[in-house]
DNA sequence: CCGAGGTAAGTAATCGTTTAACCAGAGCGG
DNA sequence: CCGCTCTGGTTAAACGATTACTTACCTCGG
């Protein structure tokens, strides 16, 4: 592997005028830069970002841990993230946790270790005593989809009240009276920012709300599809349904699809977050869509700027507005 | 940041003790790996990765091209490469291609200069002339999906042939006579043989073939609804539907619903990859699983034995059978 | 004609590890 | 008691870049 001695030697300079050429940190003059050019062309060179790294403390790299990467609405964020991280010249590291946080606390480790820039999580388990460590050794972190309470590091949240607002909202305008809720569990905060979302909405619009159309489930296809059975063969059953995330929602089609019942005419159903398939079940899936690009590119943001040192000293949270996406689901025919 | 020479000066041994501490690499007395381990702990140090990588040329990452990690299939493989990487100790560096090339030559240069230990790539666009000069210097490439006709790296591969063969016969055991195909561009080899497969089985059961039931679509969920919408169309619509992947599957599931036509039962259809969503949708869809788990080890493994030096040479091909998963879509109720 | 200032280069220290080479002392056979 | 082999340790040279510091030369005003 050529090193910047060979280049140096080849064109009959020293490293530093190589360093500078390559970096545009000094003037050159055209003859040396020239020859400098040309020998780096002849033997194919290329810089050791490693040894670059190790001089600099500073890896162009950031972590990006997540329960499950096959899950759509992970693998949507993390292709964004990629994206918005690629942008501006960064790698991402590809941490699947598989909910696990012995795996999640591991590859902390790892990427600190790796001496990542930067680290950006979407995680259940790992609380602040966990991350404070990281920050000690300055890698910002931020939180995705999830704002935990008062903490000193960023994060990016949706605003999952009003999501779940439009949603009841839109079901009732649709001329729904009893709406079936199929929650996640109830320890996560954006779970409870949700179902305060669907009371406020049935509040507003003077419905009593009943407890029993509540199922709290478990954000898998599986409990989708097995609370809204539930919920359809109760003996006054709901009329419309809203499942707190995408996959539950297409359990739920499956359920209404069991028992003959013509989605959007018979039954209404919405879901959260706007994953790509939604726009091709059958029927096609109305949902509240979370802005993810945008989110994506203010995590990297918000993570850059405290690796420039342009912000330090108190977090920011930055929250997002979703958009109702509205589909047959919901519409009719 | 507290370095090796820390530990060693506050232990009061030398740096190179420390090391050996460290990694195990020699015998040290249990006198000074006392001190060593207890000076570790009170400065809370964790060794530098990238320093580490610099002296011994070996960075414990791998980079994984992928078009778009967004969409199921890949999102699958994610999983599944990183998880079986991270079980060997190894981190991966996601890439999204986006499909073009111009994306992949750039990661391409990015990864070669981290000085990844390997690559595993799926691409339509690279071609061997790419992959060389990244094998020159010596980091091994393993392809996923498609075998480049005897080319200098390994791949990994379904027999595609054989899937497709499954799952036209599956059709044709069901009693099925006209068989629609939705395939993807004929440029890729892996379509080019999974029409033959299907071809095969036709013949095998002395079943005519119709030049008109064979569309060729894009491996996306829009073309799978529109062609199966055309083929279910046709004056002498065909019985069964078969889409070379899960994603149009899902599209032609939409396009009979619109027809009111019950899956299963008045039209079978199957799909191809084996996505976690098939189980979920309405109904069940059929699918050809490949073994992505497997698979995914299985390049890890080539790529170490290529990195550790153990195999050299010519280039080996995996071939991996896929497995016929029957639900509702094709079984009836 | 001298010295200040500017320009374009080179020298060498440094980042934090690993590891080859060296060394001191102990044990031991002849 | 010499010389040999172990054992358990240290010293210092890499790895491949960046960059503070130095140097050589040139120009130009006084």
């Amino acid at each position: 592997m050529t090193t910047i001695r060979d280049v140096a030697q080849l064109a009959g300079v020293s490293t530093a005028t190589v360093s500078h050429v390559l970096n545009d940190t000094r003037v050159v003059s055209d003859d040396l830069r020239g020859r400098v050019v040309a020998a780096m062309v002849t033997l194919n060179y290329r810089p050791n970002a490693v040894a670059r790294s190790l001089r600099v403390s500073e890896t162009l790299t950031i972590g990006l841990i997540v329960p499950d990467v096959e899950l759509p609405f992970f693998a949507r964020y993390a292709r964004d993230i990629e994206t918005a991280a690629s942008e501006v010249g960064y790698n991402v590291i590809l941490c699947n946790s598989n909910w696990a946080l012995a795996n999640e606390l591991r590859y902390l480790d790892h990427l600190l270790a790796r001496r990542v820039d930067g680290l950006i999580c979407i995680s259940v388990s790992l609380t602040p005593e966990h991350i404070i460590p990281v920050l000690r050794r300055n890698a910002p972190v931020v939180w995705l989809e999830e704002s935990r309470i008062g903490q000193s590091f960023d994060s990016i949240v949706l605003d999952n009240h009003r999501g779940a607002y439009d949603a009841a909202w839109h079901l009732i305008e649709r001329g729904h009276r009893r709406i079936g809720c199929i929650t996640g569990p109830i320890v996560a905060q954006l779970t409870g920012d949700r179902i305060a979302g669907v009371r406020q909405a049935l509040n507003d619009a003077g419905i009593a709300h009943d407890e029993r159309l509540m199922m709290i489930g478990a954000y898998d296809a599986e409990s989708g599809y097995h609370l809204a059975g539930q919920l359809l063969d109760l003996a006054d059953p709901p009329t419309a349904l809203f499942a707190f995330n995408d996959i539950m929602a297409i359990g739920a089609l499956r359920a209404a699809y069991e028992r003959g019942l013509r989605v959007g005419q018979q039954i209404g159903i919405i879901g959260f977050d706007g994953i790509g398939l939604t726009a091709h079940v059958s029927p096609p899936l109305s949902t509240i869509e979370q802005p993810t690009p945008a989110m994506s590119a203010a995590a990297i943001s918000l993570l850059l700027e405290r690796v420039s040192g342009q912000h330090h000293g108190e977090s920011r949270t930055l929250r997002f507005q979703p958009r109702l996406v509205a589909r047959e689901s919901t519409l009719g025919a």
